[in-house]
DNA sequence: CTTTGTATAATTGTATACAATTATACATTT
DNA sequence: AAATGTATAATTGTATACAATTATACAAAG
């Protein structure tokens, strides 16, 4: 669905606000107009009323008929939600992974393993964007392994908001090698068919991923 | 976010193209095509582009750039899925209610479990449909007691996708009188501060809601 | 000085025009 | 007859024009 995002001007448009928004270079309550975006971005209104509606249903916007568009952005308790949710989720995406997930799959989280392990070791070359990249494929393929595109979509939704707001907060010290270890440990348990013990893992997976993050300030 | 929907002609041509799509008036991979919608509504391209472009958001949309809008739709399975993701959300939504909710949302499902028992007492004129409405108000106070806008949020996504699509299923017999118990039930759990008790009354709740529809078409 | 009314400007809502892309029909070639 | 190329039509992508609504400035009244 989202593969198409940044060929037309729409998909361009609404992903940039959206990272504006998150990022916070929007500010809350901020007025979006559509004529001085637009300008910015060198589009016209067309496209930018288009990306205002689908930051409305995404909850990033607010649109007051006949008067405009509000930055609306996550607080730091927003974040922290998330991350709870997403914690049930993932534990529940786990255990259906665990009755559904096929052997290319299986080879495929084995494979991402791997190189995070590899990447995490030599600590040059931007090594967090690689790591993160291999970490963000990871949770894909075990949405993919649920079998779910209901709980796919929603659980791809909450990751990239986090993934966006976590550029402001700073995972600190060794957290990618446990990370790595933690995802080793769910697919095990994928692989011994024990659903139980994977969704638990997962569970506290998403848990220490947030306990991680160091959120002071209060708009992220 | 929702109240100003049918006012612009965009929000009316975007709730009457989600409840065809729920609904089966248009059927799976249909092609939607923008003058033609327009031309039924009596709205041109714009309005009927932007409303596309918040259904591919939602996921009842697939847009392929330059060539068209198809109908995803949801299947059996999709709505098995929303309930029982709903069910976990719902359990962890009674939870935070029972730490955050105010005197004034107590009395407010206190009134609603009242009128619902009224209602469902005298079993004419259209009980049905007022026992649902007052359904849905219940579970909507339940979510702005969450105090979590994230949660509110998508499980009033959730809400919406089942409302509809249930209407194509049939609920059974006495289930109404049962399902305000179990409000009531969830209600005393939150009064008395017994987190995991309302957690786990809510999430059965909703997989008792599930077991009660009786999905046998293929398509919903 | 504050309030209220009104004219003006600014902004959004919708429709339409034009450009770019894709689909279709049909002739041409093999 | 099948495959291919090309012209035409249909559809979407974007920009712009116009209408409706809202905001702003400022004068008049109290």
């Amino acid at each position: 669905m989202e593969e198409y995002e940044d060929r037309s001007l729409r998909g361009r448009v609404f992903v940039k606000l959206r990272e504006n928004i998150l990022s916070g270079v929007y500010k809350e309550n901020e007025e979006l107009r559509e004529l001085t975006i637009g300008e910015e971005l060198g589009v016209s209104r067309t496209p930018v009323r288009e990306a205002l509606r689908q930051l409305e249903l995404e909850g990033l916007v607010r649109i007051i008929p006949n008067k405009g568009a509000y930055v609306v952005g996550i607080s730091q308790k927003d974040v922290k939600d998330i991350y709870k949710i997403r914690s049930m989720l993932e534990g529940l995406c786990a255990r259906w992974a665990t009755e559904k997930i096929s052997e290319e799959q299986v080879t495929e989280l084995e494979e991402i393993i791997l190189l995070s392990k590899f990447h995490v070791g030599k600590q040059r070359e931007a090594p967090a964007e690689q790591v993160s990249v291999l970490d963000g494929r990871f949770h894909k393929v075990l949405y993919e392994a649920s079998d779910s595109r209901i709980l796919e979509h929603v659980l791809s939704d909450f990751h990239k908001y986090v993934k966006l707001a976590r550029k402001m907060s700073v995972g600190s010290g060794d957290r990618a090698e446990k990370s790595i270890e933690e995802h080793k440990e769910i697919l095990e348990a994928i692989k011994s068919h024990d659903a139980d013990k994977a969704e638990r893992l997962a569970n506290r997976h998403i848990m220490n991923v947030m306990a991680n993050l160091h959120m002071d300030s209060d708009n992220i």
